[in-house]
DNA sequence: CAGTGAGCGAGCTTCCGCTTGACTT
């Protein structure tokens, strides 16, 4: 038995460790923290002193146990978790939660992994720094308390279901004023002027003029003054400029450059990243540091020299500039610079090279470059044209790396310039004068939002991935594909003495995979803003965080802090719950020339619905949903009109009613019992009869069993997760490893018998006379299933012993308590509720 | 999966940060 136990956050991190450790000691994980506050309640005692209910989650009560296991026979215990605030937070609740003696425990930090870092930390050993659980409290508590009060208040004003954060919240607000911000915008058209000339050798170059016209009549009018001009080199200089490298990834960083550069998502790049570090390929990836260690230095540095020489390397040390950066990290790394690339997975490997290559560039010389600035001027008119020229003349770490960006209206890069000499005369080619329209601010993108967040110093490394997913998945921002619309610029050209006019078009305003606000998300937002303005300030985070800052320090105490913050917030809560208005972006667009009844649109308790007269009126009003493609803030009267059309009765097509209508899920037509979805943003109006026959045909074609196996079809398509095969309600995922395309017959029975011997190998217990069994699930626990009806256990249930008496118990405990509420809503009804009820959850 | 929308009112929803990994259609 060791006798030390050492406890790191990650198993990763664990495994790299023990190597260093040698076999005194055992390291575990705790795979992050291990206690919480209670999800089915606020858990802080408000009234009283803010005292916080921790409680062992759920699925970490294993973890514990193992480690409580093993912490008693060790004799002694090393705290190693991170040294910020939350690491300094689960080494205390690891000491609470395993009872840790005090006169066996020894609190360590290292911000590098390291056998040197981690042998210097076993010397250098201290306790628990209380002030810095403190801070993480006031942390815990204070998002408990906005979450847990904020999101109660949107369910009564708003909408059910709804949520509401210090990060999320604050999230929206900055994509939906974005979208106003584009929405306000209104473009100015000016001239710009480029022009080329060519030296007296011959050699053509490209200028510009350093402003533009606002007016066509001063563009023509200046092209004209050139017509007769002559032209030379007024100016001419020359001067040495360097360019340096970028510091090393930090998740913020790395998510943008690869977003940039590979077009992955914030969730993708996270997943490979969390693979390289997995297989000891790369530092940890979830870290707000540029710091590297010195042994990495000194990796990058024979690296460097070794592949492209010693005038390449250059030792540099970079400043974190991030707020409230706590820097328990180094940026992230590969942990071998002798490793160039990995033979792995092609994204993997991609991601790989990114980080290499931004890392060694990071420890490399600058670029030398010369920059020549030349100004032109005529005969003619007092303007100059300038041309700027860039010529590397070392290349440094250019050699390996140059940062992407995010600026749109970049310039072409200056290029070479030809020689020239000043007074040189010049001979003009051509000017054009182009009709250019000033741009729209830019919507964010995932990994912009990340930056300007990071900025705003919200949320932290590991939220970054997370919080870009909560507020997608809440509805309230989607991933929006606008279509651009043709705009017609002119432009003027001066060639051999005459002025040429030419009409030319462009597409402006298109915009794909962007952040763009749903409904929903402006509507909360606007409730937000208007009634919780200083939790919703851009600043709210920052200036809380100065506090915690003061906690750390132990200059302030926790409860007190908690104490002025809630006085302050919670009359707020209360008298908005009280006393103000429900927010439903109601519009009311006109009335309905049949009855003169009022028109309007809001967010209804389903989602955006256009209604035909009030709730004051003696007969019910009548309702409509919007389709998905329609926004409560632009839908028309005449598009809010049409939508009482639907359903629409198409005819019929083999003796079965065709029904064209709007769902939940978009677009779909109806053809006896059977849904054919149409295609996104297909107007449901437009659709006749014979466009959905053929829809139909298609589908029952993609329908047609391609097999029948046991006597039951076998169909296959393509879900959320890639192609499948379905037989008998079985979902069979189809791998690359097979040709989905032409599967044949060997494959799909060779496909369903091993999914089948997986479904029986998860079965521990089968009752089946009660219709109840016991199934393997997820992260090693069990569920109890009957019907629709399941019950997750926790990881540390036996499940083994399990009698159909306990079993049944769950269930029953489980069973909604329905009420018969009506004769008229039998049973299938309620059950149909149940149902719906149990996909959405899944969804989330 | 493809309905509904007010009102009875019960019973549900929710936060941010620290981790990993089995599972969706």
């Amino acid at each position: 038995m060791a006798k030390n136990l050492v406890i790191v956050e990650s198993p990763a991190k664990a495994k790299t460790i023990e190597k260093f450790l040698g076999k005194d000691f055992k390291v575990e994980s705790s795979f992050g923290h291990i206690s919480d506050l209670p999800s089915k309640e606020l858990g802080v005692d408000v009234e009283g002193d803010f005292n916080p209910k921790y409680e062992v989650s759920t699925d970490k009560k294993a973890v514990v146990k193992k480690l409580k296991d093993l912490a008693k026979k060790a004799e002694m215990v090393w705290l190693a978790s991170d040294e910020d605030r939350e690491g300094e937070a689960i080494a205390w609740h690891l000491a609470e939660t395993l009872k840790l003696d005090k006169e066996k425990t020894k609190r360590i930090v290292f911000h590098e992994i390291t056998k040197s870092a981690i042998l210097k930390a076993i010397e250098n050993p201290r306790g628990i720094d209380y002030d810095l659980v403190d801070a993480q409290q006031a942390r815990r508590v204070l998002d408990r308390i906005v979450g847990y009060e904020l999101s109660p208040v949107l369910w009564r004003k708003v909408k059910g279901g709804l949520s509401a954060g210090r990060v999320q919240s604050v999230s929206v607000r900055l994509i939906v004023e974005k979208e106003r911000d584009i929405q306000g915008f209104s473009p100015v058209a000016s001239y710009r002027i480029d022009a080329e000339f060519s030296n007296e050798d011959g050699q053509s170059f490209k200028a510009k003029l350093p402003k533009n016209f606002s007016t066509k009549e001063e563009a023509q009018k200046f092209l004209e003054k050139n017509a007769q001009a002559d032209f030379k080199v007024a100016d001419l200089q020359q001067k040495p400029a360097k360019k340096s490298p970028a510091a090393p990834f930090t998740t913020s960083t790395l998510q943008q450059e690869a977003s940039r550069k590979l077009y992955f998502s914030v969730s993708k790049t996270m997943t490979m990243a969390q693979r390289l570090y997995e297989a000891g390929l790369i530092t940890y990836m979830r870290t707000d540091s540029v710091n590297l260690s010195d042994e990495a230095k000194k990796g990058a540095e024979a690296e460097i020299r070794n592949a492209y020489g010693d005038k390449y390397s250059k030792s540099r040390n970079y400043k974190g500039k991030a707020k409230g950066a706590q820097e328990a990290h180094e940026a992230i790394r590969p942990t071998n610079f002798a490793v160039h690339s990995v033979d792995i997975d092609y994204d993997q490997a991609r991601l790989y090279d990114l980080i290499w290559k931004r890392s060694i560039a990071s420890q490399m010389s600058e670029a030398e470059l010369e920059r020549t600035n030349v100004k032109i001027s005529a005969s003619t008119h007092k303007e100059t044209f300038t041309a700027n020229g860039e010529v590397i003349t070392f290349d440094g770490f250019l050699k390996v790396y140059l940062e992407g960006t995010d600026d749109e209206d970049l310039d072409e890069q200056d290029g070479m310039l030809p020689a020239m000499k000043t007074n040189e005369t010049l001979l003009n080619s051509y000017i054009t004068a182009t009709e250019r329209y000033t741009r729209p601010p830019a919507r964010y993108t995932e990994a912009s939002l990340v930056k300007k967040l990071e900025e705003l110093g919200i949320g932290r490394p590991s939220t970054y991935a997370p919080t870009i997913s909560t507020i997608q998945n809440r509805n309230y921002v989607e991933k929006g594909t606008i279509d651009g619309e043709e705009r017609n610029y002119s432009q003027l050209k001066l060639q051999d003495g005459t002025v040429n006019d030419v009409t030319l078009s462009e597409k402006v305003g298109s915009d794909k995979g962007k952040l763009v606000p749903t409904d929903i998300g402006m509507i909360v937002t606007d409730f937000l803003v208007n009634h919780f303005e200083s939790i919703l300030d851009y600043s709210f985070t920052a200036k809380v965080e100065a506090d915690f800052d003061e906690i750390a320090e132990g200059k302030e105490d926790w409860k007190k802090m908690m104490r002025s913050f809630y006085d302050n917030f919670h009359p707020i809560v209360e008298d908005v719950k009280e006393n103000a208005d429900r927010e439903s972006g109601e519009r009311i667009l006109g009335e309905d020339p049949k009855t003169g009844k009022r028109v309007s649109v809001r967010l209804g308790k389903f989602g955006p619905m256009v209604q035909i007269g009030t709730v004051d009126d003696e007969e019910k009003p009548q309702f409509a949903s919007l389709s998905p493609d329609q926004q409560l803030n632009s839908i028309t009267f005449e598009e809010a009109m049409d939508l009482f059309q639907l359903p629409k009765n198409l005819g019929n097509f083999e003796d079965e009613e065709v029904v064209v209508n709007n769902g939940r899920f978009g677009p779909y037509v109806k053809f006896g019992d059977a849904y054919v979805s149409l295609p996104k943003g297909t107007d449901p109006l437009s659709v006749e009869l014979d466009d959905a026959i053929v829809l139909i045909k298609e589908k029952q074609k993609a329908d047609a069993p391609i097999y029948m196996y046991k006597d039951l079809p076998v169909q296959k398509g393509k879900g959320r997760f890639g192609p499948y095969i379905k037989w008998n309600n079985l979902f069979i995922n189809v791998n690359k490893k097979y040709d989905w395309d032409n599967l044949t017959d060997d494959e799909i029975v060779e496909l369903i018998e091993v999914k089948i011997q997986k479904e029986i190998d998860k079965v521990i217990h089968n009752w089946e006379e009660e219709g109840i069994r016991v199934e393997k699930a997820r992260w090693g626990r069990h569920n109890v299933i009957k019907g629709k009806i399941k019950v997750e256990l926790a990881k540390t249930v036996d499940v083994t012993e399990m009698t159909l008496e306990e079993a049944a118990k769950l269930i029953e405990a489980k069973t909604p308590k329905k009420k018969a509420r009506k004769k008229a809503a039998p049973k299938k009804a309620a059950a149909k509720k149940t149902t719906t009820k149990k996909t959405t959850a899944k969804k989330k």
